[in-house]
DNA sequence: ATGGGTGCAAAGGTTTTGCACTCCG
DNA sequence: CGGAGTGCAAAACCTTTGCACCCAT
């Protein structure tokens, strides 16, 4: 367990100066929320996060600045299918990288869980294509236990 | 290489009538594009299709038929984030139902590749939780060769 | 100083919903 | 027949954009 398990600050300093863009004050803020909270957050609700902190950050600000952020790999983003984009910090530690979601197509549910697994696809993909890969999401469809035993007792 | 490779009418039929929906016009025209046309179609994809073949389906009624038809797990619906879901029909068959996606986070290009690679996790999973899977998705992250020779070259 | 970044409000695009009407079972 | 399904148009939502102003570099 050491120091480089999430991106932080240092990183985004890094990757935003690398590429020629600002470090502002709007995109400090953003970053914080996601590494004090966590799970999958929308652009609402780190929105919501930053007005309680009564931050003037403005909507538009916070959708540019998840759009940049995860072009630069340091938040993922993510689609449950529930209407919007979702975003979470990305990990170099494989541990925390290799957590997958089984989506329940009747109740819309998502479950986490975790299994290592792709590395090796991971460094084929990378030979063969030419395609560097920052980040992966797998999810599985179908129907959770509830459902499945509501559907039986009907 | 047998008759019950993709998902079909006979399917639908079964699966619709057997949680008590009804066969209708519109949703066997609307699984008849998918069977004639293939890919990744947006509902407006989808119902600019059944107008050229002069349908009179509303697109409402696509929406609707298209989120029916994916809870039933006929369809596949998948998010590249370019703003809409996107659907395809499901299949039995491992050698298609494995093709993955490249998302190049640059440019927004989506990349397909096939390989096998999760069935014994499937049916893990489902020891484990419970949970029936109907589908999978996976998509990589990262960076396509022409967007990394274009940055590298700036 | 200067070009990227921000805030606001308006626009854009996708998806959902209300309601009267239709038609499958 | 009766209730699920449909079509239409309006509404709801999420996200993007235009523009004037601000501020990291």
């Amino acid at each position: 367990m050491e120091n480089h398990q999430l991106y932080g600050l240092a990183d985004m300093r890094e990757k935003l100066s690398e590429r020629g863009y600002k470090i502002t004050p709007q995109r400090k803020e953003i970053l914080r929320i996601f590494e004090e909270h966590g799970g999958h957050m929308s652009a609402e609700d780190v929105y919501g996060l930053l007005r309680g902190n009564d931050s003037e950050i403005g909507l538009a600000t916070v959708y540019r600045a998840l759009d940049l952020l995860s072009e630069l790999g340091i938040l993922v983003r993510m689609d449950f299918g529930d209407g919007c984009a979702r975003y979470e910090l990305n990990t170099a530690d494989p541990k925390v990288h290799h957590h997958h979601h089984l989506i329940c197509l009747k109740c819309k549910k998502v479950i986490e869980f975790e299994e290592d697994l792709l590395d090796e696809l991971e460094a084929d993909i990378a030979n063969k294509s030419g395609f560097e890969i920052v980040n992966h999401e797998v999810k599985f469809f179908g129907y959770c236990s509830e459902c499945r035993a509501r559907s039986s007792d009907e």
